[in-house]
DNA sequence: GTCTATATACCGATAGAC
DNA sequence: GTCTATCGGTATATAGAC
């Protein structure tokens, strides 16, 4: 019966993740040790390597399953829209409602951020997160700009791709201050996102 | 003779430093450790801790002096411009001007916001230096927002107290993606943040 | 005041018992 | 398959020599 031993090992799997996220977002992953890990998972050491080799693997799949999930999320949002078309401050919206129903603690993908700097493997997780959700914005404000804005077909396509970083930036930005600052107001931000957004299309620029 | 021993140590404190800060830029804050940055000084453990009591002390001074001076580099650039008057995007090609400048390595502040997750000294650090480029941003917000788009005195202030997280949050953007993705162009970024502000300044909003 | 050598502590990973 | 006990490696900070 490798069916339910294979589902019992995801179940176990999760459950040790949890524990380790929980220990990475209040103490950081610096900070973090195995033992804190195997304390707050309510198993043991051996218990624990028989799921994840390291405290490195333990960190990765923390850091995957903050990322996981996002461009789902601005689809989901998309869909549930009127005519699948989202704003601009709609699609952060999207990406901060998601992050909150699936409890991810912001710090983590701060951290991330932070540890891809000098480490590759988190580069790599923190790089595919960030070009799959250009691509995904990329298809959106197109989408918003012919649609709601009244560009053609080329002019939204050169809209669109000369704001896919700065609406990635504004997500960031988002993240950064919503973890840090304790007097950020989220409605507040992305209203002034969609005021900046609103006024502001263009089918040439100079 | 005070005069010349402080003057000395001051400069055997900055090269202290400067080895620190190449050695964290490099191979990241969790990494580095003391061996490394007493080879890369030059100097020995001995002399190292006659200036600083830990690596955590030696981290916090590397960060700190990222930060600093960059109210400094937004009123030079200020200065310089016509009239005094900056554009939102002025201000961000002040702040990466100006980091690039000092050769502030941008690892360094993307780690000093991941670290500030979880260290309450990082955490201030980042804090003040986001506060006070929340003040002058503001400022400079609301002096384009009178000069250039005709707002009065009190719809400015509400403008540009608006726009400051959200002119904040593209900065951090810039330094996230500038430091983290090999294809960033920094022009094309402040170029659209250009767009984006230039046609979009409305004196009220709902 | 600066260097060498080291003590001390800690953490990650494993090996063997149940 | 899970737990206990521990080993080895490493990094920080210090203590004593020059």
């Amino acid at each position: 019966m490798p069916k339910v031993t294979a589902a019992h090992r995801e179940r176990v799997r999760d459950q040790i993740l949890d524990a380790a996220i929980a220990c990475f977002a209040e103490r950081g992953v610096r900070a973090t040790t195995m033992a804190g890990i195997i304390a707050a998972s309510g198993l043991s050491a051996g218990a624990i390597y028989g799921y994840f080799g390291s405290k490195q693997e333990l960190a990765v799949a923390a850091m995957r399953r903050g990322v996981a999930g996002r461009t789902a999320d601005v689809e989901a949002a998309a869909e549930a829209s009127t005519e699948g078309v989202l704003t601009p401050a709609g699609i952060l919206r999207a990406l901060a409602d998601g992050l909150d129903r699936d409890r991810v603690p912001l710090t983590l993908l701060v951290q991330l951020w932070g540890e891809a700097t000098s480490d590759g493997e988190f580069h790599g997780v923190a790089d595919a997160a960030f070009a799959e959700l250009s691509s995904i914005c990329g298809t959106h404000l197109h989408r918003w700009a012919v649609s709601t804005r009244g560009l053609t077909e080329g002019e939204a396509d050169d809209w669109a791709s000369r704001m896919i970083p700065v609406l990635l930036g504004l997500a960031q930005g988002l993240v950064l201050q919503r973890q840090a600052r304790r007097d950020f107001e989220l409605e507040s931000y992305l209203g002034s996102v969609d005021e900046l957004f609103t006024e502001s299309v263009h089918p040439t620029h100079r």
